[in-house]
RNA sequence: CGGGGCGUAGCGCAGUCUGGUAGCGCGCUUCGUUCGGGUCGAAGAGGUCGUGGGUUCAAAUCCCGCCGCCCCGACCA
């Protein structure tokens, strides 16, 4: 098993992403700026993100509701650290039906408000709660710089909000939510994400506190890639819910927001990529499996397909998502390369010799080369590729692992940290600074605190930019 | 909004300095050839040269205005 990391060094990360995510057929250009159209296999990944998420949220006893794409100007003035953390970003609607509008109408650049307005006639009771309800929706936030799905202008999430009857138990809700992304990042997308609390200037505008899993991409840049948001009672207080609890005496719920976005799909090209384009872990890959028949004449033709219909019939019998390249005027190496660069973990070559043998060529896109492809029986041809479809999936934790590792260094001062950040990767320190001094390091250096680890020694040191004693370890790095 | 760059065929670009018939590569169409790692050849289709004005016998090219996009910074899932 190839352990090593394959990332593409050949080029220019940012220019190998922007290229890859369109020469893939993830999606296409807009023609409103940083808006982005998703194309069919870019949606199949994604779809195939909210499959294995919608299916945790529901094993968590979660529902799916939907609630409206325009939310009216005070329902966001509310809250106050709430409006001012997104109102730099806000499309609002002014005129609708060729009248200027009463009160301006936002575009949701998140739902909390609007839902909150629904919850505060939903709760009387503690009997109603907990309260657990997700939305899969688009949101718009008017970002200043754009990149195909880590940022655009419009994007697709799912945002979950929950009511509960204690501080404890919303705290618990907040907690299992990140383990739930966690969870499908790390055994569905093959992203060995690290889960940490996020610092008062990073978090959410309007939370308690704000939990986050952090990944690394090939470039060793940070992507944030779900948030879950303990919003203590802020919200319930600022929209007027309450309810009476067993003592029959009024209270006001703590609420939970959580969120993960199309910003996935950019994680998983970032992630796992290579020279040779994507590389799409098995359980979210919209093909497992690629079937290329080759054949030179009418003759061989029809023998090929023969087998290739047989063998088509096993691999669906097993559930394995395929597809047969059936394109004539192809060459067989113009489609190994096709399939290559959209990041099909499997490829299945049949041709005359084949047939003739009861054999096919198994090659596998998580190792390059030669060693990937071997030549196998036919027989019991299913088995097989779920048994390699699982090693891929496995391997490509693996690498990402060894890969995530071998980028996280331990940095005792300042100095070293900034060499680490510099020089790429992310520096894993002691730390007790304050909300000033992370800004003058994402000054001096362009990183940031990506979280606090759940994962702490326990002892103390000596915080890496202040000197003091220190009790809690921070990653810095840099991020998209 | 500050600094830099670019708008020419679906995509990527040359041509602009030095004005004179609109070009190249990829892709697309047709035919043939090839087919076990990005075949090869022939013939085609496709362009208001971002936009408005000016100079000139003549403007993609020179002059003035406007618009749009990209990159670097501040913001961010």
């Amino acid at each position: 098993m190839a352990q090593q990391a394959v990332t593409p060094q050949s080029v220019d990360f940012s220019k190998w992403y922007n290229e890859i995510v369109y020469k893939a057929d993830l999606c296409d250009l807009s023609p409103v700026r940083g808006c982005l159209i998703i194309k069919p296999y870019g949606y199949e990944l994604w779809e195939a993100v909210k499959g294995g998420l919608d299916r945790r949220f529901k094993a968590t006893g979660h529902q799916n509701a939907y609630f409206p794409l325009f939310i009216p100007e005070s329902f966001l003035k509310r809250e106050a650290e709430h409006v001012e953390g997104f109102s730099p970003e806000l499309a609002v609607v002014t005129i609708a039906g060729g009248e200027k509008l009463e009160e301006p109408l936002v575009v949701r650049p998140t739902s909390e408000t609007i839902i909150m307005d629904s919850f505060k006639n939903w709760i009387q009771s503690y009997r109603d709660l907990p309260l657990l309800i997700n939305q899969w929706a688009n949101v718009v936030r008017w970002e200043m710089r754009t990149r195909p799905f880590l940022r655009t202008t419009e994007f697709l999430w799912q945002e979950g909000h929950t009511a509960h009857a204690t501080a404890e138990e919303a705290e618990a809700e907040t907690m299992q939510m990140l383990n739930v992304y966690a969870d499908f990042a790390i055994n569905d997308a093959a992203i060995p994400v690290v889960k940490g609390r996020k610092t008062e200037r990073e978090k959410f505008a309007g939370a308690v506190h704000t939990y986050t899993i952090e990944a690394m991409m090939g470039d060793t840049k940070a992507l944030q890639s779900g948030t879950s948001h303990n919003l203590g009672q802020n919200f319930a207080k600022a929209f007027d819910i309450k309810f009476l609890d067993q003592n029959n005496e009024t209270q006001h719920p703590w609420t939970t927001s959580w969120g993960l976005s199309t910003r996935m799909v950019g994680a998983i090209v970032m992630a796992h990529g290579d020279d040779k384009g994507l590389r799409l872990p098995p359980k979210v890959a919209p093909i497992q499996v690629v079937i290329v028949p080759i054949f030179k004449n009418d003759d061989e033709r029809s023998k090929v397909l023969e087998a290739v219909e047989r063998l088509t019939k096993e691999l669906l019998a097993a559930n394995i998502r395929i597809h047969v390249d059936k394109r004539e005027g192809q060459s067989p190496g113009f489609k190994f390369n096709d399939w290559e660069m959209r990041g099909v973990p499997a490829r299945l070559e049949i041709g005359p010799k084949d047939v003739q043998n009861s054999t096919v060529a198994l090659a596998r896109r998580d190792v390059p080369g030669k060693e990937g492809k071997q030549f196998v029986s036919q027989d019991g041809i299913a088995a097989r590729v779920q048994d390699l479809l699982t090693e891929i999936q496995a391997n490509m934790l693996q690498q990402a692992t060894v890969f995530r590792d071998a980028n996280i260094h331990d940095a005792t001062n300042y100095d070293e940290l900034k060499a680490i950040v510099e020089k790429g990767g992310w520096a894993r320190v002691w730390w007790a600074g304050s909300g000033q001094d992370e800004g003058k390091i994402k000054e001096e250096t362009g990183a940031t605190i990506r979280c606090l680890p759940f994962d702490q020694p326990g002892s103390k040191g000596k915080c890496v930019y202040t000197g003091q004693s220190a009790e809690t370890i921070a990653l810095f790095g840099k991020a998209y």
